[in-house]
DNA sequence: CCTCAGGTACGATGCAAGTCATACCTGAGA
DNA sequence: TCTCAGGTATGACTTGCATCGTACCTGAGG
């Protein structure tokens, strides 16, 4: 079983809009910092990332993440996959996971730094 | 008469997450896109950007923008002078101000190009 | 069939944020 | 002094959005 691939907008037609308010969400960049530190790309589960959220809330983000063009979700029917779609979003905003991973190393740094 | 300068965070405690939110919002974004658009960073006025709001919403505005360290705002008394603050955001979040000034190449090749 | 876990759809709620009206301040110029 | 334009402070309104409760769907396993 592969699921089901969903991707909303096209690469081209990202826009920075929707973009920007899908990170403005703390939750949100949350999920999006980690998958840009992550360069295998690999897929992960919805509930791989400790949000402190109802799974409906969850459900929510996921979706607004996806519609702002910045993941896929994989549907398994019983269970969901998310992916970074990252040469998308960097063929579209060229630095922008970039300053994502820049800030997970920043989060490590503090945690351990002081 | 040089005007008072106020600037908010130092450049190292600028925080992504008010970045962005400042960012989120689409007139404070096309200020921005604006500003990083002009390589000369030179000093704008308030209403040189025909903000479709009315004053006190372009206080607010500004306001937000410079207390998530994007801008300064120069103070006169009387009138009031905004200016990016590109050394300090290109240093705690390289790129970003290059994603806004391809925006605002791609807002005019929609313009002339259809 | 059933149960169970993960996910979605819809609706309601509460809070944050964008917007404007009123009132007031500031400096320039008559 | 007065007037005018630009800006700010406060309060109220309205919209957007994050959140959750209830109900329902899906596939795995008994």
């Amino acid at each position: 079983m592969t699921g089901t691939h969903r991707t909303d907008p096209e690469a081209d037609a990202l826009e920075l809009g929707a973009v920007l308010r899908a990170l403005a969400d703390a939750h949100r960049r949350a999920v999006m910092v980690e998958l840009a530190a992550d360069r295998g790309d690999s897929e992960r589960g919805c509930n791989s990332f400790d949000l402190p959220v109802s799974k409906q809330t969850q459900t929510h983000h996921f979706r607004v993440l996806r519609e702002a063009g910045l993941i896929d979700e994989i549907d398994y029917g019983n269970r969901k996959g998310i992916r970074l779609r990252r040469a998308d979003v960097e063929k579209r905003f060229p630095g922008l996971l970039a300053l994502l991973e820049a800030e997970s190393a920043r989060q490590s740094g503090r945690a351990t730094g002081g």
